[in-house]
DNA sequence: GCGAAAAAATTTACGTTGGAAACATGGAGA
DNA sequence: TCTCCATGTTTCCAACGTAAATTTTTTCGC
């Protein structure tokens, strides 16, 4: 009797409900509409509960954005594994990233908000390095030109990521018409150039990971 | 004596002193931070006053980020002219897109912010296309793989854009660190592929602008 | 079981924000 | 000079995030 049926006092687990909310909240109204009173609302309680479980706003903003890269990297690990190493996976990551972005454009902007979220939240470091280790991992042996060539040794990531993120943002926020009948390109397999990678490379993992080439978590 | 000296009711030049003091106000204290009240305030003149000039808070930031645009494009050409066609164009412009976004991460945001802005205002989209157009031109004649493959005619200038507008995005949030000794990449150069240009049509305009490639303007 | 302590949620209050409405001011043209 | 109207101001309001004090429930030692 404690746990269901009856209105009780204590939610039981108001920490989860408030971040499930959220995301809903953040789909419906957008990322500018969204307010702490509202979320805390959609679940029934007053709008200073979720003081309790997260540090303000921000803080719940930061779960949420923690919660968007765990989706975030599944979908990007979802029909990966099933390709063989190579250009298969490399675009079934990228799709999947940009799929994601496309269906959660309102989360997806939060999650790379560095003014939204608090950055050096560790669960949220976490989440978003797990979500990069993906990008990383198709991208390794990439042999894309200038690949030997002095340089940030991460070059090769952040060149696909920017491809693949700049990409998105521009979707999103409009910039490239997703609504247009002569152009419907809603995955990377046109975007993405013709790459090959050096096969030495290609069965071995990535070097380990020191924070998205250098920063130090 | 109307000019200058005197406080004097009516301002003069509001609507100007609005976006220059708002372009202010978005540097020192950040995007989300900024208020049509602390604008107003820096002015001089009362939280209202903009209504006169602004369509709400919404029409003074598009206003904003119209000039930012305007700069934009700036930066941009500067020291394009003076590059001979090709791959010196190509990262002169890349160059500038990246420099003005490190120099104005804030109003970089809100310029390709399409909640925050207006994004069908004429000016707005004026300038923005006008920012494109410097892009556009040194992407005409890339030779990029694929280039001829079908698809849509816009791929390349997409994929630079993509590209340029990524890696300025993930430098601001601070995904890709600045702050690393061992990769100061503060420029494209050391990103950019080797590209390639169709000798032929390196000397030649790009065709005619028709919005980003595909959106009805 | 019982009572104290802790946890969880509420109520109330405060300062700030953007917007609407009514009012005041002063410059420009009749 | 007189009037009109663009331009600012004052006042008010609802919504927001946060803080403090309070109430309710659960937990835990005995």
């Amino acid at each position: 009797m404690l746990k269901e049926n009856r209105k009780k006092y204590h939610h039981g687990d108001l920490k989860a409900a408030l971040v499930e909310a959220g995301l809903a909240e953040l789909e419906e109204k957008g990322l500018e509409a969204v307010s702490l009173r509202s979320i805390a609302a959609r679940v029934g309680v007053s709008h200073t509960a979720p003081k309790n479980h997260f540090d303000g706003l921000r803080g719940l903003l930061t779960a949420i954005a923690t919660v968007g890269f765990e989706r975030h990297a599944a979908e990007m690990r979802r029909g990966v594994e099933d390709q063989p190493p190579g250009k298969a996976r490399l675009h079934a990551a990228c799709n999947g990233y940009l799929r994601f972005a496309l269906a959660h454009p309102e989360v997806f902007k939060l999650m790379f908000s560095s003014t939204l979220c608090n950055a050096d939240d560790p669960d949220l470091k976490r989440a978003s390095r797990d979500s990069y280790t993906v990008l990383r991992s198709v991208a390794h042996g990439l042999d894309w030109d200038k690949a030997d060539a002095p340089g940030s040794p991460w070059r090769t990531e952040w060149m696909l990521w920017s491809l693949v993120h700049g990409y998105a943002m521009l979707l999103i926020e409009g910039q490239i018409p997703r609504d247009d009948d002569r152009t419907p390109l809603f995955d990377m397999d046109g975007l993405l150039p013709d790459f090959a990678y050096r096969e030495a490379e290609l069965e071995t993992m990535p070097p380990p990971f020191e924070g998205r080439g250098g920063a130090k978590l």
